[in-house]
DNA sequence: GTAACTGCAAAATATTTGCATCCTT
DNA sequence: AAGGATGCAAATATTTTGCAGTTAC
């Protein structure tokens, strides 16, 4: 049984830094995307400047991806398996924005429909956000 | 013919300052989604403060609205004639974000598909971005 | 041992707030 | 005239950069 953040970093041939060991943690036990100061937060024993950097790589080496919200805010979430194989990254479930408990979260369940770009234009990702009220809220 | 800026402005009863107009007239001619950045260059008279409280009370007004990006930036667009009419904002075509240029396009002519959401969850708002090479990079 | 990673300090940017003055109605 | 909008100054917050010391391999 070998540790899950471990086996991550090895297949990006990262090396095995505690700070990189511990934000993949944060990730892996946490149910939403986080934003920066939410990371700073799980990870406080590091420093600010140290995550920055950390997420700038594991976002190059497609091991997490921001979602796009509009709210103004960045959010960061893991790539599932299957985003990080590929070498290319596509996430292909909608994400969603509760308006009343700010988390963002994956709607793994419910998939990007497709869609057809006017003639001379290119896709290489696609990302759709849906605001609202959770179900968590909601209750 | 009344000033488009000045008739946007009264319609959502505002008061008519010249830093308004400008701003307005800045995005009519602008063919793309701007970010702040943008708007102080184009805009440059003015006060960095102002155009902060600007682009939030038009904001709040549904004058224009944010569109998600995800390459950490956030871009704002002018709302169509239809979604400020509603008093509720609801943009339903899809963005077009660039990786070349850099340019965030509304493709007007792409509407959002339906999608269906797990039981729990209401929707208030939903975004599709896309991004790619544009037709004027690819060219 | 070497290259890469981290922490600290500091610089550069971006955003927010307070207040006095000016402009719109 | 009154309320709201603007500009300036300054306080905060965010992000980037340089460098010296430390760690992974």
């Amino acid at each position: 049984m070998v540790n899950q953040a471990e086996s991550i970093l090895k297949s990006s041939a990262l090396s095995i830094t505690s700070s990189r060991k511990k934000i993949i943690d944060v990730f892996l036990s946490a149910s939403t995307a986080l934003a920066h100061q939410d990371i700073e937060k799980l990870a406080d024993q590091y420093d600010r400047v140290t995550i920055y950097r950390t997420l700038q790589t594991f976002l190059e080496r497609g091991i997490i991806h921001t979602i796009p919200t509009t709210d103004n805010t960045i959010k960061y979430a893991l790539c599932s398996d299957d985003c990080i194989s590929s070498g290319h990254h596509h996430d292909n479930h909608v994400h969603f924005l509760c308006d009343q408990c700010g988390r963002t979260l994956c709607l793994d369940d419910v998939m990007i429909p497709a869609i057809t770009l006017p003639k001379g234009y290119s896709m290489k990702a696609i990302n759709m956000v849906v605001n609202g009220i959770c179900k968590l809220c909601r209750a």
